[in-house]
DNA sequence: CCCTTGATGGTCT
DNA sequence: GACCATCAAGGGC
């Protein structure tokens, strides 16, 4: 059966919806037939134009951001501080620029491969803990960037994993505090108790 | 345990 | 040339 999540999932123009949706759901790459995947326990939904924590807030356009602009269903991939790639689910219509920032999965598929990328043991919490450590654990780099979350290198499935909402928290995101007053938004979701999610506030 | 700090590069002004 | 949606090692307690 197929458990990828069709192109439609992708559009809802509710971000903030999405953010809390994508836990649960599983995220897969597949680099040179090696299959892994995680488990989502930690976002942060990015809120387009009006959001000063995002890449395109006020409207900007560049060729980086271009990316945000696309119609959802496609990866946003970028390098911060020199060192780490985050990756990003673009959503809503074509034009809306939304995102939500996967922070944190449970490694799910092909934990061997993750020890190796990340030199430490699956089961060790900081393996894919933090969007920059999720990303490599993925084997998550910019050439992911734009890429077509529908079809073979990287996607999500829905293996009915649920989650009680009492077990969901919301709270400020992590490491925006140049957003001003919008980084006390509570746009951060996690997973409450999973070991994998970053450590700032769990 | 906690805190400090170095690593490192694309993007935008 | 500044600014980052960060991580992990290392030193001090």
């Amino acid at each position: 059966m197929n458990l990828k999540l069709p192109l439609s999932y992708y559009l809802n123009q509710d971000v903030i919806f999405l953010a809390k949706d994508l836990l649960g759901k599983v995220l897969f790459t597949e680099i040179n037939g090696d299959i892994t995947a995680g488990i989502i326990v930690e976002t942060e939904a990015y809120f387009g134009v009006v959001d000063k924590a995002s890449h395109a807030y006020g409207g900007r356009r560049t060729e980086r951001t271009e990316t945000l602009y696309s119609q959802g269903g496609i990866s946003y991939v970028y390098l911060c501080y020199g060192i780490h790639h985050l990756f990003n689910v673009v959503t809503s219509v074509d034009g809306e620029p939304h995102a939500v920032l996967v922070r944190a999965v449970e490694p799910f598929v092909g934990q061997e491969i993750m020890e190796l990328r990340r030199n430490m043991p699956a089961d060790k919490a900081a393996i894919s803990s933090g969007p920059g450590s999720a990303a490599k654990a993925l084997g998550i780099d910019r050439s992911f960037n734009k890429k077509n979350l529908t079809e073979n290198e990287i996607w999500v499935e829905d293996h009915g994993i649920r989650y009680a909402p009492e077990v969901i928290i919301a709270g400020p995101r992590i490491g925006v505090a140049y957003a001003q007053e919008d980084a006390l938004l509570p746009w951060r979701f996690y997973v409450k108790g999973n070991k994998y999610v970053s450590k700032p506030r769990s």
